[in-house]
DNA sequence: CAGCATCCGCTTTGATACTG
DNA sequence: CAGTATCAAAGCGGATGCTG
């Protein structure tokens, strides 16, 4: 992109990351960590495979993404955010928080990967039970499945089937998002086509941060 | 500009206000509140008129900005943030601190608008004496005169000269933030063109906010 | 297959001119 | 003052081809 040729730091930060795709690939590294060029294809649905190739080249030009050279067996290249990368995060947050309201119409014709709920959940749950054992609550929706943990006040997202989920919860992603947000319980959400297997006690386990219609997504 | 087409917060935000130009019109209406026509563009220093009318349009359209009828006799279009709009803030201040350190380097050729350094002082200074009197400090650099405002612990700045000022300085502004970030001292300043008049117990009332190399800028 | 580069049609942007 | 109109140039999306 052309310069904004402004001295002012809004206006610079653009100038490097205000890119049309700049800020996903941001995003697909910051929930991803490590990525290989394939992945990222596979995260940006409709970006064309030579602006990926050009963004890439601007943003390690701008120290915000390195590659690195996986060596055997893996033998292949893997994109990773720098630490100035990194320091991005305040920044997709709040373009996060942001959106979320935008999520309430939910468009069929948009694309979808599961992992991209990582950092929405991790922005709005909470761990209502931090003196109980950790639980992990299966998410089965949209390409693969991903996990909520909570343990210790904290809930984590991971992006690999737990090996012993203590529910699974199955659906299409903006009810299991109301659901686990305990918006919409759940024999009210089956007929949004949600099930549930395991313990039920795990819904009650995990719950919004905020009040809940304030982040209501 | 064609959306991402992605159910994704993030994707989303972009959708709306991820448009070349967009996030500067917020920029400018942050710092300046309502504005007219001929004052963003002002502020937007190679924007091309149509694409200002553009982008005004679509940022009423996602709700971001509103447009009022001025009664006569200003008998004017004001432009002015929504409060959806103000929500933005954590965005464009996040940008904001992202970019700081990337005004190290000066470039000349770069266009320059004081209200620009708003946002970047009133996020980097603080009140280094929060119990005696507030005193306003005037910064003469670029088309006009902005005013720091120091009292009661907070920082304000003011895009209308002071009635009254403690003290004046006038320079480049690359310099005049260092002096008043108390990374460089007046008489070394002064070989950057900088000047004073006043008290100069003032230039001790106004400091950095966190420790001066961390937001060096 | 992973990681690009090239080509082409279309859309967006930039610069300027003009208008109520 | 607050835009619209016009047009060339740049950027983007999609398809395809190349190379290790």
């Amino acid at each position: 992109m052309r310069s904004y040729g402004e001295h002012c730091a809004i206006a610079k930060s653009l100038d490097l990351i205000g890119d049309r795709w700049s800020l996903l690939i941001v995003r697909e590294l910051m929930i991803r960590d490590a990525c290989r060029y394939t992945d990222l294809k596979y995260g940006l649905p409709g970006i064309a495979t030579n602006l990926l190739a050009d963004r890439l080249r601007e943003l390690e030009a701008a120290d915000v993404v390195k590659r690195e050279e996986a060596p055997p067996p893996v033998a292949t290249t893997l994109f990773r955010l720098t630490p100035r990368g990194e320091e991005l995060r305040p920044v997709i947050n709040g373009l996060l928080r942001w959106g979320l309201p935008l999520m309430r119409v939910e468009n069929p014709t948009d694309t979808f990967r599961s992992h991209w709920l990582a950092g929405a959940l991790e922005q709005t749950l909470s761990d209502q039970r931090p003196d109980e054992p950790p639980v992990a609550l299966e998410l089965r929706t949209g390409d693969r499945p991903i996990v909520i943990e909570a343990g210790g006040g904290e809930i984590g997202i991971g992006l690999q089937p737990a090996e012993q989920p203590d529910g699974i919860l199955t659906g299409p992603p903006k009810a299991l998002v109301e659901v686990v947000r305990g918006m919409l319980d759940l024999s009210a959400a089956e007929e949004f086509g949600v099930s549930f297997e395991g313990d039920r006690s795990v819904l009650g386990r995990i719950g919004p941060r905020e009040p809940a219609g304030s982040v209501a997504g």
